[in-house]
DNA sequence: CTCCAATTTGGAATCGATTCCAAAAGTAGA
DNA sequence: TCTACTTTTGGAATCGATTCCAAATTGGAG
């Protein structure tokens, strides 16, 4: 038994298609006898109109794509629940894949916006140069959220990284801290706005860190316990590290306490997006919460604009505001 | 600046639409010359076939979909990328969504394989009845993954829940346990065999678990150390602890040790999964390790299969092996 | 140069749902 | 009962890519 089609509705109800068709998308001008005819027919077919026929028609598939290095952050999964609720309530169905960082896997999901397999696009974190970000976004609808390339036609919402960096480390900084290190990520766009801010605060406070206490990988808890390894051989000691993720930082903060020493009465430690592993470290970690189930909605709206007002739309970034958690492994 | 069609591009190029979708398809059946000149008009007209169009014809998407209650799980997010590989080299690509344990969004998301926005769906954790999971096996490409509902026509890769959580707990007997403790999840179906298993463990050494020492609830961190808190009531307090998750076992280790009491000597504590809390935990935890990336690829092979070869399939359950893996959080 | 086979091409039919237009049916007022 | 509406209906055209069939072209062999 195929499939069943609008045209076996129409036939089994005794109705034409058009009639089938107005009473699948609840148009008004359909007699209530027609209406039970054909809602028994599909009933009894179990019928269900085929997403590529009227996709094709309506040029629309009520569907977005978001698109993320790996799926397990939890600033990713919480934001993707922001555009999910959002979308939900506007009719969207959400959907979200892995990149892995592989520039070709992104191309080939991309693609997916480009052929209308999707209405619209969320970028998390894209690994294509600035300059396709712009371009795509010129032309087609796409929202960026937390790692934003910078794009001039580009929409994408975050909280400011910078100020978020230079806020933490000036708490090091009045906490007492003074040979300062950073554990940070270059290749990631929002890695070098919070080496920035890093810099910044110890700037306006008058230390400028040591070359050799700045380390760099990516943001996994191994990766941080290497870095730390390294961060532990410089003479004297730094007194304050500031992570780049809460991931990283627990990574440091096991390292530093498996040598010996205390945090943060000997080094204290700083993490990043306030996720649960802040609370599981021990101690627990002075950190910065990122809104980021807002941030999701908020890219969901922008995007609904983009996808159902024609013309131009707003540009650049937006920030929402990002709050300093402050708990154990900084004194205080 | 409408879209290109293919008849843009047929007349661009000078040639009839049969033969610029030849070209698009690698048909060999086209010359030289011809093939030149629309792939230079594809070029210039910026031309993408429209996904919805193609699937209409083709009558598949070469899209599938996994449903997951959230994306943030280790293992989950593991088996999916062994799910995304597999479908990448057989020119499938994969897309994710979460339920969040909402029967509503689950069924709007099945709906997609239903009406044909992909050709195969993969359930992680399904929060439908077993029944409905077993009638909808039953005539559409459905795979299980960890999850498993019991079902006749379904087929579903895990590892043996059951058995694991007998290994770990006989470890937990082996190295003195005998006040044994479990935190679990009944409204999991892994869940339910984890218990099975620690009660099967616990029995065949001879002990009967006090009743007090069973508590259960969502697998978070919080979760974990609000049961346990609940478990070091009891008196006297229980010696080994085999906890449903790592994480939880996380939150279980943290409570025990603020509470003054050092794991593994005086309680031990075992998790599940060995994910890389296992290794931020301190004590590091002994856990089970599951193969989820094989997990992932496994279930795709056999998802191709109903999607390509008609006909009767595999079904019931396939186990992968898993792993005790031995750490600090219990005795030697 | 002719004939036959192989290669290449054009174009119509097709996939299934939606929508527009014109026709039919129904309703009310006179 | 007839007219002037409004409501409801049927059915053809449409969306864009693919595919099949028949026609046209090419290439060799004789």
């Amino acid at each position: 038994m195929a499939r069943a089609t609008v045209q076996d509705v129409a036939k089994t109800a005794g109705v034409s298609v058009g009639t089938v068709s107005r009473v699948l998308n609840k148009s008004p001008a359909v007699s209530e006898s027609s209406k039970e005819k054909v809602t028994a027919a599909i009933r009894q077919l179990n019928y269900r109109p085929l997403a590529s026929a009227r996709d094709l028609r309506r040029d629309r598939t009520m569907r977005i794509l978001a698109l993320a290095k790996n799926l397990n952050s939890p600033i990713i999964s919480e934001a993707f629940r922001g555009v999910g609720d959002a979308a939900a309530s506007s009719g969207y169905v959400s959907l979200i894949a892995p990149t892995a960082g592989d520039p070709e896997r992104e191309q080939q999901l991309v693609d997916m916006l480009r052929n209308g397999s999707v209405d619209g696009l969320i970028m998390f974190s894209p690994t294509m140069p600035d300059e396709d970000v712009d371009e795509m976004a010129e032309q087609l609808s796409v929202v960026q959220v937390c790692e934003i390339a910078d794009s001039e036609a580009a929409f994408g919402v975050s909280i400011d990284d910078r100020q978020a960096a230079f806020d933490i480390t000036t708490h090091l900084i009045e906490t007492g801290g003074r040979r300062l290190a950073m554990i940070g990520n270059r290749a990631a766009r929002s890695g070098r706005l919070r080496e920035e801010g890093f810099r910044q605060a110890a700037a306006e406070a008058g230390i400028s860190p040591d070359q050799t206490l700045f380390v760099e990988g990516e943001f996994d808890f191994h990766t941080g316990r290497r870095l730390t390894r390294k961060l532990l051989k410089a003479a004297p000691l730094p007194d304050a590290v500031f992570c780049g993720s809460d991931t990283v930082a627990a990574g440091c903060v096991r390292e530093i306490t498996d040598a010996g020493l205390r945090v943060p009465d000997d080094i204290a430690v700083a993490g990043f997006d306030d996720s649960v592993q802040a609370e599981m470290c021990v101690p627990e970690l002075t950190t910065i919460r990122q809104p980021a189930y807002d941030m999701g909605r908020l890219a969901f709206e922008e995007l609904l604009a983009r996808m159902t007002v024609p013309g131009v739309h707003r540009r650049g970034r937006t920030f929402l505001p990002h709050e300093l958690v402050i708990r154990d492994s900084t004194k205080n």
